[in-house]
DNA sequence: CGGGGGCTTGAGGCCACTCAACGATAGTGG
DNA sequence: CCACTATCGTTGAGTGGCCTCAAGCCCCCG
C-alpha cells in the first residue's frame, strides 16, 4: 500500500525543524499523499516505515478490542505529525476521517538525520514527549470525569486547536467523539443538546459539526 | 524540601545507561533518600529538577481534579525511573506509598550528559517512548473496559512487573488500586472477590495484599 | 425522489457508584 | 502485653448515570 508512494517527491516547509537546523543540513525526502475519507493509512502492529504530517484533513487512531470496541487516543488535524514510534511497529490504527493529505518521511531517514543533528533529535524527543502529555490528560479524562465534563473538555481542545475561524468545525462524527471520550454517541449527543440548551453552544447551518462556543466561561467551568 | 539532598553521594549501577555508554563517560553523581509511607516526593507543577530511580518500594504518580477525584497514570517500582519531563514542570504528584528508597540524578546533569552522548540521550527518548506506551494502553482500559477487566488486567501488569516470589506483594491499597483503574475500591473489591470464589486467584495470609494467580489462562481470557 | 447515513430524542435497563455496617488488622501508648 | 484506635477490606442495599434499543427527522447524494 505505502510502495505506491515516491510520486511527487517535495520539500516544502520543514518538518521537525528539518531543514531549520543546520547549515549544511541534509534534506529529507518527502511525499505527499491523498487518502480519501475512511480509508486506513496504517494498521496496529504494522511495520512503522513512515512518519506522517498533516497537510489538509484530519486523521485518526485508535486500538480495538477483539469484540469491536474501540478507543480513539488522538485526532490528527492539520500541521500534526504522527505516525512516529520508538518501536518498529504502530500500536495504533490509522485513518483518514475526511479526505485528506500527508506528507511522508521514511522513518529511516529521519533517524539517521537525527543521528547526525542534535536539534532534530530533540524535537523528536519533544513530539514524544508532548505525546505523551496529551495521553496523560486523557487519562484523567478517561477515569475520572462526567459525560458532561469530557464532553466541555473536547469542545475546549478542538477551539484550541482548530480556530480557524470563530466557530469549530468539526471534521470527524458523533461516534468518533464517543470513542474519544469513551462514551456512546447518544451520551454524547445528549451532553452538546444540553450545552446548547443552556445557551452555551449553537450550531451554524444544518450541519450539527459547526460549532459557535457562546460562553466559553462557563464551559470552562465544566472543565474542571 | 529537596535541598535536604546532598548526604550519600554515590555511583551506584548505572541509570540510564550512563556508565555504559562510552568508554571516557563522565560519570553523573546520584544520591540517595528515604522517604516514608504517604509522604509527597514532588507535587504536580513544581520545578522538575531531579530525577527519580526507585531503589526499594513504590510510588504513585496521579494528578487530581479540583473537587478531589483522583487519577493514578502509574504505580513506579522497583527499579523504575520517573519524574523524567520535557518541560519545566512535574506534570504528576508523586508520593511514597510505603517506605521508599529513590536515586536521585540532577536533571540537569542528565541533560548535559544527554548533549554530549547520543546512547544516553537515546535512552531518554526510549524512557519517555515506553512511558507513552503505557499511558496509551490505559487509555483503552479507562475508556473501554469493563470493570472486571480492568482488574484482570492490574493483576496481570503487576504480576509481570513486580513477580518476586511465585505471589504478587501488592504495596498498594484498595483506594489506589481503584484510582489507577478509574473505580472505586468497593468495585475492586467486589471485582477480587468474584475473581477468587471462582478458583482465578488465592490469598496468602491474612493481608489481602498477597495474591496468587490460580488460573493465569482464564485470566488472560478477561483481558481483552 | 428515493435511499442511506448522521443526529436527536425517548424509554427502559444495567453496571458501577453511593451509603452504610461490619470484621479484621496493624499500629499506638499505657 | 493488652486495650484502644485508626485504617483497611469486604459485603449488602439502593440509587443513578450512562448504556441499550428503538423510532423518527433531516440532509446529502445519487
Amino acid at each position: 500500500m505505502l510502495s505506491r508512494l515516491g510520486a511527487s517527491l517535495v520539500d516544502n516547509p520543514p518538518i521537525l525543524g528539518l531543514s531549520a537546523a543546520g547549515a549544511a543540513q541534509a534534506r529529507v525526502a518527502t511525499s505527499e499523499f491523498n487518502y480519501k475519507k475512511g480509508v486506513e493509512i496504517y494498521g496496529e502492529n504494522e511495520p512503522a516505515d513512515y512518519v506522517y504530517q498533516v497537510t489538509l484533513g484530519a486523521v485518526r487512531s485508535y486500538k480495538l478490542l477483539s469484540d469491536g470496541r474501540r478507543q480513539i487516543g488522538a485526532f490528527h488535524l492539520t500541521s500534526d505529525i504522527f505516525g512516529l514510534e520508538n518501536s518498529n511497529v504502530h500500536r495504533f490504527t490509522a485513518e483518514a476521517i475526511v479526505d485528506t493529505t500527508l506528507r511522508l518521511v521514511r522513518r529511516r531517514s529521519l533517524e539517521s538525520v537525527a543521528g547526525r543533528d542534535v536539534q532534530v533529535a530533540n524535537n523528536l524527543l519533544s513530539l514524544t514527549a508532548s505525546n505523551l502529555q496529551h495521553a496523560e490528560d486523557h487519562m484523567l479524562l478517561l477515569g475520572r470525569k462526567t459525560a458532561l465534563e469530557r464532553v466541555a473538555a473536547f469542545l475546549l481542545e478542538m477551539d484550541r486547536r482548530l480556530t480557524a475561524a470563530d466557530f469549530i468545525a468539526l471534521p470527524m462524527c458523533r461516534r468518533d467523539i464517543a470513542d474519544y471520550l469513551g462514551l456512546t454517541l447518544e451520551t454524547v449527543s445528549r451532553a452538546l443538546s444540553h450545552l446548547h440548551d443552556r445557551g452555551i453552544l449553537g450550531f451554524l447551518g444544518p450541519s450539527q459539526r459547526q460549532i459557535v462556543l457562546l460562553d466559553r466561561q462557563r464551559l470552562a467551568e465544566l472543565d474542571l
